[in-house]
DNA sequence: CGTGTTATTGACCAACATCAAACTTAGTGG
DNA sequence: CCACTAAGTTTGATGTTGGTCAATAACACG
């Protein structure tokens, strides 16, 4: 489907994400704009990746929100990160060939899908490159904690208002959010699932923020009201996402 | 500290672990037994390395047990992950400078630290060790993933029983568990802090997976007591250790 | 032996889950 | 433009897992 403007929009989402994370020279751009990419839709709700899959193509996000998730045991769902676009969620297929989690798209979706053998390659002739790919699946890493340790230790209202943080500076970083409001496509029971939560307790969350003027929101739009105060209630503190920076520019 | 006997220890330990991850050849084992190594020691409890350092080494774990935590706002701890022999815990900060979180010695811990120049020559060098290496930090990430998901969805008792199935498969993986038995040198506050519980209750439930037989211990010496039936109550499957054989010689 | 850490117990409590119903909203087709 | 529907949000009532506090018992170590 419109394989020229989709395609060389994919690669500018790629490197302008990979430059939110690290510099990149002019070499590495260019090899980064020859990978070859195969873009797909995929409708809301559909998978894209799934638990036990071999992939041989990493899917890099072009346009739309995505989630990883596991389903456990008793058939109760935990999402393990939000992806938005310029993300490449299972960049770790290249090295890890069974997925142990699944990739559902959260909206309609545009996916560019690489070759791990093109990514090899690329890698293989650019340590540059090695190093920006590396270093962002270790910023999931860094990610997986920070959730990890906000749904061990904090409360509902620290955790709610502490995803909201997140996917804020996050998109901000690639230019997607405009300062002070953000789109987040993703139903109550989608956040309950990503903070270990009920999707009630979620919603009774949000409306303790909003009446406390932290953020509004109408549909899937939210505004924040005070972003010391939201911050503070997420305990929030940029320095995981190891933003080139270090953030400092999106506090 | 006795540099000669300690430092090929630490590259057995090393290659141990990676092969349990990852076929070596002959030259990539070669070009590991050349790494530079500094061996120091901690005692239990010391911090090896806190949040907000930059290192400018890796830390490789020759003897004992080690844990990442993070402290929240309000002071409460959460473990991240608990570390053996072989492993080499910050490797990550070779590509993310600032340390997210600290790594602490849970039992007295000797450590062989790898400069970080030296690990980058030897990556460049051979592309086979970018590949281990990364996929090492990979496999960290999916561990991470499937706490989270525990810590979000899974009960205490799965939890502690799936804690349990981890740390004794990854022993076994490199050696150092007995079949049906091992050391977990470790308090069950520490436990606690890495399952997201109190203390009181993981004793709680340490009692009861006694009471039913499916585990025994004095001390800090777990012995096994119904392999299939601890699996099944902590939900267990061992397909996120990735392990070389996919783990099917451990279960 | 004493002393400090860790494990264990009991009583009580709170955060959050569950269940179920009502209300909104956005979309769809007539 | 108006039912009609399905998805999502909101509300209330009630239940449970696991937390907190505090005291006691076991150890381990010098």
């Amino acid at each position: 489907l419109s394989p020229r403007p989709a395609t060389s929009k994919a690669h500018e989402r790629l490197i302008t994400k990979l430059e939110s994370i690290a510099d990149l020279s002019g070499t590495a751009k260019a090899a980064l704009r020859a990978l070859p990419v195969r873009i797909r839709s995929f409708e809301e709700n559909a998978d894209i990746v799934r638990q036990g899959d071999a992939p041989s193509e990493c899917g890099l996000l072009v346009e739309g929100f995505v989630c990883r998730y596991k389903v456990l045991g008793e058939g109760q769902r935990q999402i393990m990160s939000f992806h938005i676009p310029g993300d490449i969620p299972d960049l770790q297929s290249l090295h890890l060939r069974i997925m142990d989690h699944s990739l559902a798209a959260l909206t309609p979706t545009e996916v560019a899908f690489i070759p791990h053998a093109a990514v090899d390659r690329i890698t293989q002739a650019n340590p540059e490159i090695v190093q920006v790919f590396w270093r962002d699946t270790l910023i999931d890493a860094a990610v997986f904690r920070e959730w990890l340790a906000g749904v061990g230790r904090r409360t509902a209202h620290q955790r709610v208002a502490h995803l909201l943080c997140e996917v804020y500076v996050r998109l901000l970083s690639v230019g997607l959010a405009e300062p002070g409001a953000f789109q987040l496509p993703v139903t109550q029971a989608e956040l309950a699932d990503g903070l270990g939560l009920s999707s009630v307790h979620v919603n009774r969350v949000l409306q303790d923020l909003r009446r406390d003027g932290l953020i509004s929101y109408r549909g899937r739009y939210v505004v924040i009201g005070d972003w010391e105060q939201l911050k503070a209630a997420g305990d929030f503190d940029v320095g995981y996402l190891h933003l080139k920076d270090g953030g400092t520019r999106w506090t």
